[in-house]
DNA sequence: ATAGAAATGAGAATCTTGATCATCTGAGCG
DNA sequence: CGCTCAGATGATCAAGATTCTCATTTCTAT
């Protein structure tokens, strides 16, 4: 049950919450703004607030439930945190977005911040590109 | 003469562009928000709106005179584009900018795209950490 | 100098996100 | 099982950043 991790961490087992959280699962994309998620919810039937939406995600985040990413600027989209640190590619035509972790990146960014005097604590990284897959319809979304 | 940057780009040749571009030459940051270079503008006796400043650095950023960045997500900074490719580090606690380039991860990247499907056209890369430089002052600005 | 096209400035508009506050809901207790 | 109250919600408002609108002004070419 996920609502062992809303308890855990500190939040209220409410039904905003929970269906929140069913949906970050559910999702194929697995990358969700805050406004999909909330038309989504309206799409299910549920009364819900846009404000709710913000607020529970920015709780999650503060909880280490979802990361919030900017990746393409004016609106952030949200993930499930599922453990393991990656960071993305996007398709400058489809807009899908891909999943990496690169162990030779990882080290050589470290070996560069403290070559800087600085203790690297975090670091965004987003590759954009064409995805030449046959998948991509190209054409944005 | 930067006004030749200007006519290369197919932009005309005119006061506020000339003065911002100076501004972004003569600046110590060599990353300033618009709202920065705004105020300077003002604080100069320059006549301007900051419609104009946000107009005239995404005309820059399109003729390829300068990048805008988004290192910590509400606000872009913006810098002058001078020839090199780098990526930056950010200081947590000052909010210090260094740039940074190194050739290992620029090529772990295209491989990963290619590897991945995709043909990288460009990427975002932002290190966040702590300088431990003894001239951090160690405050947020 | 002049005309026409392009640029500017002021403010309105938009978009995303956070704040406010009255109302409602969930967890613990009797 | 119903009660109570802290905490959560929803509607609206608000803030911050950036873009749009449009009347006026400024370059560039003639």
């Amino acid at each position: 049950m996920e609502t062992s991790n809303l308890k855990k961490a500190g939040l209220k087992v409410t039904l905003p919450r929970m269906k929140i959280l069913e949906i970050l699962e559910n999702s194929e994309t697995r990358h969700l703004t805050a406004e999909a998620i909330y038309r989504e919810l309206l799409d299910s039937g549920e009364e819900i607030g846009l404000a709710t939406v913000y607020r529970v995600l920015t709780q999650f985040e503060a909880a280490g439930l979802v990361c919030r990413l900017h990746l393409e600027g004016n609106q952030a989209v949200f993930e499930l945190e599922r453990g393991g640190h990656h960071d993305h590619i996007v398709c400058n035509q489809c807009g899908r977005v891909e999943e990496f972790f690169d162990e030779t990146i990882e080290r050589r960014q470290r070996e560069v911040a403290q070559h800087h005097g600085f203790a690297i604590k975090d670091h965004a990284l987003v590759l954009y590109g064409d995805c030449t897959d046959s998948a991509c319809p190209h054409r944005p979304a």
